[in-house]
DNA sequence: CCCGTGACTTCCG
DNA sequence: ACGGAAGCCACGG
């Protein structure tokens, strides 16, 4: 296999798709389930060219402490908050509730 | 080709 | 424990 880097993009992109609702995951976790763990920064970038894409759930990641930190990516800034806690994510103060409980690693999981 | 920017993460003081 | 700074990779100008 001789994945290019446009392959990066196209995999954090299938990624988050394949996040299970009601969970969420980070950045450095995608990243770290790609190989490129020291590109965590990269992950988010690749984020922002999804936000074109309505079937990515990019309400679904967030940083390693659980806050939405991509939020002001939104349209609004409640919006993640909202789609979040309508698949049964508890929020508060940006932040996700028992994150742990709900953090889904696809290294392990997927 | 060089510089700046970004939805992160980790280390040092 | 808290805050600031650096490191990291990819993309656009």
């Amino acid at each position: 296999m001789k994945p290019d880097k446009q392959d990066f993009f196209k995999q954090v992109h299938q990624v988050a798709k394949l996040i299970p609702k009601g969970r969420v995951t980070s950045y450095g976790a995608i990243a770290n389930y790609l190989g490129a763990k020291s590109s965590a920064r990269v992950v988010g970038w690749a984020m922002n060219a999804a936000h074109g894409d309505l079937s990515i759930p990019a309400h679904r990641v967030v940083n390693r402490l659980g806050m939405l930190s991509g939020k002001h990516h939104f349209e609004g800034i409640n919006l993640m908050q909202q789609l979040l806690e309508s698949e049964g994510v508890a929020i508060k103060d940006n932040q996700v509730q028992d994150f742990k409980a709900v953090f889904w690693n696809p290294s392990e999981e997927l």
